[in-house]
DNA sequence: GCCTGGATCTTGACACCGTCAACATTGGCC
DNA sequence: GGCCAATGTTGACGGTGTCAAGATCCAGGC
């Protein structure tokens, strides 16, 4: 099964299709969208016969959440990557500058891969399926959230369900944006009123504790 | 081409065939989603050959898009009824509420009609398209986030870009829940969840001009 | 070392779709 | 009253997902 050194031009085995298509399918997808999955054309670029799939796939959708899983890793990893990158000192500090990393991560991710953040949030099928328990935006946000309350910056009141306000401002800013009324703005507006967007959110967060003060005093 | 009394089983002009059409496509899409628009299905339920659309729409994203207009309408009609029934007489009071109405009003329409609330924003070539100039969510926030800085709520500052907030709260809060990772939240979860998203706005806008106060000690 | 069974891939078919081109019918205007 | 443009029809094409049956090959048991 393993080759060492030339394969044969055209094994009647593949080997490792289902990889190949799942590879096939996330390439289509980055730069044509969740409608790019058609499995006829997978089959072709994979040089193999139509059907070959469904050795491999009950049909259609498990591949497009198969590419869903992926969609959402490619995230998470983005989101964990800016997270960590925070270098701020002070807890306080800390703690909403990674909030607000969290969400410019998110809505860059959306930006840059429109077609794995669709695919990733579009196919029903997808979601609970593939996504494995560790990626999880959810959660990535709960760890920050959880974080903003032990430096006393947000109150447990507040911190109820703050997971859905901010998970809900983020993805709706990138679906607005990306697919959206606001996709035509341009990239300067849009990153501005990002900025505004995660500055209401400290400003709602810091007003549960009656700390005012404002995001962007704090070094970026 | 006004037929009086009977008429005719099966007449060669159809006589209404666009609106028909128009019709069926809402109907589908209101129960089944989006992709209920086939051509050839409209066409049978209509009493009409295949292809006999084409007299009237250039493409299948042409129907789309129209459907795409009536659920926009609907949307905006139903966010101005609630706005305008809001009977509070104390300026702050009313406009503050008007604002949490506009977004029950908007997730509630979301979740009640999910075909078409998901068409009317997916559907790329109906935005700009069909979107009647006075069927705009956005502008519709718009009037009353002015309201809110008139009444001295929301400081001039926080006013910038504050549609882009509240629409992305509210917009990615009813994505998520209808087809993304929380749609299977119970009912009461949901309203619970939603109350805290706009219990958020409200704290934060107050903060901008430092007045700190509980939404829910406003009655509704 | 062969043989066989199960996994994998292929071939061919079906129903359905959007769309195009050519044709049929009709109602309104001169 | 007759013609023309608008409207509806028929038939075809290429494309799709999916099913059923057959071909090919690898691994494990004798």
């Amino acid at each position: 099964m393993v080759y060492g050194g030339a394969v044969p031009a055209s094994p009647y085995h593949h080997g490792r299709l289902r990889e190949a298509l799942i590879e096939a399918a996330v390439e289509g997808v980055r730069d044509r969208g969740p409608e790019a999955v058609v499995l006829r054309d997978l089959a072709r670029r994979v040089g193999v016969s139509h059907n070959a799939a469904y050795r491999h796939f009950a049909h259609r959708d498990e591949i497009v959440a198969e590419v869903a899983g992926v969609g959402m890793g490619l995230l998470v990893d983005a989101i964990r990557e800016r997270v960590a990158a925070v270098s701020a000192t002070d807890p306080v500090v800390r703690a909403r500058l990674r909030l607000a990393e969290t969400g410019r991560a998110y809505v860059a991710f959306a930006l840059a891969e429109p077609g794995l953040f669709r695919v990733a949030f579009g196919s029903t099928e997808a979601l609970g399926k593939t996504a494995s328990p560790d990626a999880d935006p959810y959660a990535e946000l709960g760890v920050v959230l959880d974080d903003l309350v032990s430096v006393g910056f947000l109150s447990p009141a507040a911190r109820v369900d703050a997971e859905q306000t901010c998970w809900s401002a983020m993805h709706g800013f990138a679906v607005l944006n990306l697919e959206g009324p606001l996709r035509h703005s341009s990239s300067d507006q849009r990153l501005a009123a990002l900025e505004r967007v995660l500055i209401a959110l400290d400003r709602s967060y810091g007003a549960s504790t009656g700390v005012i003060a404002d995001l962007h005093d704090l070094n970026r």
